[in-house]
DNA sequence: CCTTGACCTCAAGCCAGCTTCAAGTTGCAG
DNA sequence: CTGCAACTTGAAGCTGGCTTGAGGTCAAGG
């Protein structure tokens, strides 16, 4: 069992932070002492997650739609399925502007915007971007 | 040359929105006619390449550092190295998202955070994430 | 020439995700 | 038992990226 001292130090993550994650229903403090929280040991993972699911694009919300308060995943598997194929759309949007940096960080072109192969990869990502528009999903 | 109208009707960006971005030097109109804004079609092209820049991470402030007004890629190679590769960090930590919601919706095990195959995805993720700390880059 | 409505500006407002602040409580070292 | 540092709460504040609103200007059609 832990204090929010310690939860702190072991995760990085602002006391603030752990008490609006509470309120917000994405982690459980599993008692008190006195007035002050005590966490379990467990909570460490979910705030892995929690940071994991951040660093991927999702809001506090989704996170909370796909996992409990407890961390395990929500019993909704198509919706677990959805956020996957939705991120299977932005690493391919990122793939592109990766290459599209990588590339302009090479090439002589005067124009960028008038390379051929600048502009291929632009359009890539900027036709997968329509898609997820239409989809309203997954808007990082 | 098109008027903001125009714009907002090929690009489907508001035009609150350009305004904004013009504001913040994001991107230019080539003159006026009285009050009213004119653009060149080249501005079609910037903003393609900033709602890309926006789907991958990238602060408006930092799209600015990328790209100049004119939509041309900054002088400074380096820095459009060091984005692309810390795109590159966070592909991966997307793909190790991605990789966990697809195990976790199919996976039986009773809990997903003593799974040993979802704790090595979650582990590869917030292994990366740390590194990324420390450099203060790319934090979605 | 006059109206109209598309554009303009500037300021304020909104949402997410926190952080900060003021004021109150309490476990525990001395 | 006392004191104080570490906790607590609730409300307000902040940043980024826009949107909204009030009030003003002006180009073009009738």
């Amino acid at each position: 069992m832990l204090d929010i001292t310690e939860v702190v130090r072991r995760s990085g993550v602002p006391a603030s932070t752990l008490r609006y994650y509470e309120e917000k229903g994405l982690i459980l403090s599993t008692g008190r002492r006195g007035l002050k929280r005590i966490f379990a040991p467990r909570v460490l993972d979910q705030l892995a997650l929690i940071a994991l699911g951040r660093a991927a694009g999702f809001t506090l919300d989704e996170i909370g739609e796909m996992f409990d308060a407890g961390g395990e995943p929500s019993i909704d598997r198509h919706a677990l399925s959805a956020k996957a194929d939705a991120l299977d759309d932005t690493i391919r949007k990122l793939s592109a502007m990766r290459d599209g940096l990588r590339h302009a960080a090479k090439c002589p072109a005067p124009s960028h915007l008038e390379c051929v192969q600048f502009r291929r990869l632009m359009n890539i990502a900027s036709a997968r971007m329509k898609v997820e528009k239409q989809r309203g999903s997954q808007d990082i």
